[in-house]
DNA sequence: CGGCGCCAATAATGTAGGTTAAGGGGTAGG
DNA sequence: CCTACCCCTTAACCTACATTATTGGCGCCG
């Protein structure tokens, strides 16, 4: 178990005194997940936040043709979760799996209530961490509105460029919202500024 | 200036005594737009959270070629803002302005940190404000890379009813991400469930 | 060694949605 | 009543990307 990386993270936007710190590691559960397992799937209720400390998780929904289209890419010290079923309690739609073997802390939806009414400064933490999601959120649903294919990919290069390497191309392919042909054509044409 | 819609939109999540409610009313400020005016334009940058409390606004981004995307559009009793720019008090590449004349209150980041600090209370309520949005956008983003073009638009009218009714479709197409003349075409053939 | 299955890459064809341009219907202003 | 403008519609053509089929490389197993 890896708590140094979670509370790295934590540090970075608010302080905690020992006693608080001790008290949110025993809320945390620790699960190890092999690569190509499934932390959820369609239908389930997301019952807690998820911490990942080792190795790579994805977060993507399934059209009704059977294809992947990829939220988010977990690599350690991100936080990942379908918020819409995490909020609302009721069974959401999304599919998370491990890309390769991993490990995440999970912090149940109960402790974290108890959590914000002992240690307020949690509503502090998971208020600026959503914020900084949902800017990132806002600016992806620009680029896919108003960029070409190229552009996004070249986007996803920059903003993840230690990704790109361990990635397979399909991978990236169901990020950007093309099919993999087509990102192998288009790479092999523009050489590209990697 | 109509503080009551604000102060029910909070009551939603938080309680707060008479005392954090005149506190909170102090730092308001109101602000009325003209239809067609700007509150912000590309390379602002966000001094203030926003919240309607009548008439109608939009945020979009304009790209290359000139086009418009719209990311959201916010009618009484909507926040509405470019949060990445407000996050980094950085130019922001948004714009918002009025489809109707409005009216809003500001609430400026220096004014709503200090808020922070005496009513800690705010934190919760901008947490979950800033949860919601963020399940908002996933979901979007989900419509756009999985849903073609009429789905999204069926989406729409099931959320925003009431939008769809004063809306021109131009507004509507680029919310939805099509050009006017696919949505036009796309309506006449199919009668949809509306 | 030879056959099989799995991926990544290529090639050929199909289609959703964009572009351009022209016209028509409502309505506000003169 | 005329004009102007806005918004919507229609239709022909075009382009970006999807779909499907095919190929070649590579590890696995007999």
């Amino acid at each position: 178990m890896e708590y140094g990386l979670l509370l790295q993270n934590i540090a970075k936007h608010i302080q905690l005194s020992e006693e608080d710190k001790n008290y949110l590691l025993s809320l945390l559960q620790s699960k190890k997940l092999r690569r190509k397992s499934f932390l959820r799937q369609e239908g389930d209720i997301t019952k807690a936040a998820v911490f990942v400390t080792s190795g790579l998780l994805r977060m993507y929904s399934i059209d009704k043709n059977g294809f992947e289209h990829i939220l988010q890419f977990a690599p350690p010290g991100w936080w990942i979760g379908d918020i819409k079923s995490y909020i609302t309690q009721q069974p959401g739609s999304l599919y998370i799996d491990a890309l390769e073997d991993s490990e995440v802390l999970l912090l149940e939806k109960k402790h974290l209530d108890n959590l914000y009414e002992k240690v307020p400064a949690f509503e502090r933490f998971f208020r600026i961490l959503a914020e900084n999601a949902l800017a990132t959120y806002q600016q992806r649903l620009i680029d896919n509105l108003s960029l070409p294919a190229i552009d996004r990919y070249n986007n996803f290069c920059r903003l993840y460029p230690s990704l790109i390497e361990c990635l397979p191309q399909k991978q990236v392919a169901a990020y950007i919202g093309v099919t993999p042909e087509f990102l192998s054509k288009m790479l092999s044409q523009a050489p590209s500024s990697k």
